[in-house]
This record gives structure tokens, sequence and C-alpha cells, in this order.
DNA sequence: GCCAACGTTGGC
DNA sequence: GCCAACGTTGGC
């Protein structure tokens, strides 16, 4: 079982949208960094949703219901997209502000690697990240 | 609005 | 294959 971060501007897609369409198809991706890691996913993989620009916090968690498959959005075999569906909002958003300020997360792909929209993070991030934000799965 | 970090393009 | 120029992302 693998974790992972996914970044969307939430005027383009949010969590709320997610929940309200009850799954979603993860497409768009032009980084190869970003598809590699979405090619890596494997069904039942969770996910942080983050949003980018505006709000820049943690909002929930997703789940992968369908592992890589071409983009939809492009025509060819180039880049790939992946399925999922909204498990659970947070019940504290996580800030990036805050998670600067974690020693034990100085290391997350998110802080130091501001652009990369796909990202894994690794479980002990992960569980000190619900903790922060008081969510139970 | 600015700028740092990173990716991509294209000339050589 | 290198590198300068340019474009994009995203935090501040």
């Amino acid at each position: 079982m693998n974790y992972w971060l996914l970044k969307s501007e939430p005027f383009v897609f949010s969590f709320n949208q997610l929940l309200q369409d009850g799954s979603g198809v993860w497409d768009g991706v032009r980084n190869y960094q970003a598809r590699n890691f979405l090619r890596s996913m494997k069904e039942g993989d969770l996910g942080f949703f983050y949003h980018s620009n505006e709000g820049l916090e943690i909002v929930g968690i997703v789940e992968i219901t369908k592992e890589a498959f071409p983009d939809p959005t492009f025509d060819g075999d180039r880049w790939s997209a992946v399925e999922l569906i909204p498990v659970q909002k947070l019940n504290n958003p996580v800030k990036l502000s805050d998670i600067k300020q974690k020693a034990e997360l100085k290391d997350m792909v998110l802080v130091n690697n501001t652009r990369l929209s796909v990202q894994p993070v690794t479980s002990s991030e992960w569980s000190i990240i619900m903790q922060m934000s008081g969510t139970d799965i």
C-alpha cells in the first residue's frame, strides 16, 4: 500500500467538486515525473488532496480505484490518468505553513519540490499529517 | 506582482 | 550533447 499527494488548484478542480461527483479522473498531467508516479499507483492506494494557489492546504483523502490508463485528454498513450474516489474530508485541513514547521516533515516532497503535482508520501509522513488533521479513517 | 525552481525548446 | 533563452508553476 502506497501513499500519494495530489495537487489541484481548487478553482479548476476542488475536493468538494470530487465529493459532489462521487468519483473523478485525474488527467491532464503533462510532466514525466508526475506521470511516472501516476503509473506506479495501485488500486486501493490512498492519497492526500492538496489545494495549491488558493488554500495551500491538504483538505481530503482519496482512494485510487483504477490504475493508470491513457489520458483521455490526450491523443496517444504518452500521458496517463487514474481514477479515484473521495474517501474523507479532513476534520482540520493541514496547511503548508504548518507542515513546514514540523521538523519530521521537512523532507516532504511538498516542501522541497513545490512544482511536482503528483508525489509520493511516506507512511510516517502520512500518519503525522493524519494526526495533525484530527481525522480517523 | 514578484521571483525561485524547474522543465522545455532550439541553436550550435 | 551542451547550454542559453524562455515558459510555467506555485509560494510569498
